[in-house]
DNA sequence: GTCTATAGATTGATAGAC
DNA sequence: GTCTATCAATCTATAGAC
C-alpha cells in the first residue's frame, strides 16, 4: 500500500514537478493538488517545501550512489588483482550507465534524473547543496579512481576534463528523450542505450585525449 | 552617458541578479534596487519581467552569434578556397572561443555567460525559448558545417555528439571559475586560456572518435 | 493524520500625480 | 520619465477543529 500513501504521493508529485518546472517555479498547492492530498500535508510530512525537496532526492539519489559506488570498487579491485591501472572508460562506465539507465525505471525515475541533471547548475545555493551534499563522497571515489587509470594527466587538467565530462552528462540527463535544442530539421534522437554507448565513447576519447 | 541611463542600469542589474539567482528566485524589487531607479521604471521602459529578460539576453547574444556566424564562415571559406573539408577543430574553436572568451570582457559579460549557459537547461519553457529562438539558426549553421567536416558520422550520431559537446560547454559557462562541485581537496582551476583549449581539445577528441 | 481557515509576507503590474 | 501608493494575486507556513 505504500506507493499509494499519502507521504509516497507526495514524494511522486513533488518528483514530477520539480523536474518539469524547477523548485521556485513549483507552489506547494500544484503539488498537494496533483496528489490529492491536503495543502497542510506537506508541511506536516516534511515539515517545509525544501525539506521535501531534500526527501525527493534523497529516496533515489542513495541507493543510486550505493550501486555506483559499489560498480566503481568491483573495476577497482578487477584491475588490482591484475595489478594493472584500471581503465578510464570501464570506470566512467561505472559512474555514467547506472545514472542514465536508470531513466528506464519508469516516468518517475525519468523526472528524477532530469530534476538532478539540472540541480548541478542550478542558481539557488540551498537547492544546488541538496544534491551537492549527497554526491560529494561518491564523486570523489570517481576521481581519485580516474587518477589511476590516467596518472599521466597533472590534477588539474584531469579535474577539467572530467567537468566537461560531468557537463556533457547532465545536459543528457536534462533532456529526457527530447533535445534541448528542438529543432524540427533535426534527425530522430538515438535510442537510451545507443546513446550511452556514445557517450561513453566520447567521454572516453576526451578524457584520454593527448595534452 | 547612455551607460548610466536608467534602462542601461536595469539591464546590468538584470543580468547580475537572473544570472546569480535565476529568473523565477529574482524580484523586480531586488533589481530595480540594485540599479538604483524605481519599481515602475522596468514596466515602464520594457513591458513586463519577462520582456527585460528577453532584452537582457538579446544585448549580448545578437552580437555574440554575429561573431560566431563569421567565424563558422571565415572557416568554410578557407576549406572551400582549398577544396578540402573544414576540420572540426577550427569549427568547434569557431563557436566556442568567441562565447568563453567573452568572459574576460568583464563581470557583466561573466554573469550573462553563466545565464546563457543556464538557459539550455532551464525548465521554465517561456525563459528557455527566449535563448532559444535567438541561437537555432547559429545553431543550424554550425551543425551543417560539421557535416561537412566529418561525412562519415550518421547525422544522428554527430547530432548526439554535438550536444555532449554543447553540454560540456554549457557547464563550464555555469561555472565562472569556481566548479560546480567545490571541493576543498579539488586541484586549483585552470585559468580561461588554458580551459578553453582544454574544452576544444576535449570534445574535438569526442566528436572524432571512431565509433 | 486530515482538514479548513487564515496569517503574514511577497509578488508583478498599474493608476495617477508631478 | 519618474515617482508614490496600491491593487490583486500568489506564496509558504501554521493554528486549531475534528
Amino acid at each position: 500500500m505504500s506507493q499509494f500513501d499519502t507521504k509516497t504521493r507526495i514524494l511522486d508529485a513533488g518528483e514530477h514537478l520539480f523536474a518539469r518546472d524547477g523548485f521556485h517555479n513549483t507552489s506547494l498547492r500544484a503539488i498537494t493538488s496533483l496528489a490529492k492530498v491536503n495543502l497542510a500535508a506537506v508541511n506536516y510530512h516534511f515539515g517545509s517545501k525544501e525539506a521535501l525537496l531534500q526527501a525527493v532526492i534523497e529516496r533515489r539519489l542513495l541507493p543510486l550512489n550505493q550501486l555506483r559506488k559499489k560498480q566503481i570498487d568491483a573495476v577497482l579491485a578487477a584491475a588490482a588483482a591484475t595489478g594493472a591501472a584500471p581503465s578510464a572508460k570501464a570506470l566512467l562506465r561505472a559512474f555514467i550507465e547506472p545514472t542514465l539507465a536508470f531513466r528506464s525505471a519508469g516516468p518517475g525515475a525519468q523526472d528524477f534524473i532530469a530534476l538532478i541533471g539540472r540541480s548541478m547548475s542550478e542558481p539557488d545555493e540551498t537547492v544546488r547543496n541538496c544534491f551537492i551534499g549527497l554526491v560529494l563522497p561518491n564523486f570523489r571515489l570517481f576521481f581519485e579512481s580516474l587518477q589511476l587509470a590516467l596518472p599521466q594527466l597533472p590534477s588539474a587538467v584531469l579535474m577539467a576534463r572530467v567537468q566537461f565530462t560531468l557537463g556533457a552528462m547532465s545536459h543528457v540527463m536534462c533532456t529526457s528523450h527530447k533535445p534541448i535544442i528542438n529543432d524540427p530539421s533535426a534527425p530522430k534522437p538515438l535510442d537510451d542505450t545507443t546513446l550511452i554507448e556514445q557517450l561513453l565513447q566520447f567521454v572516453t576519447s576526451g578524457l584520454e585525449a593527448p595534452q
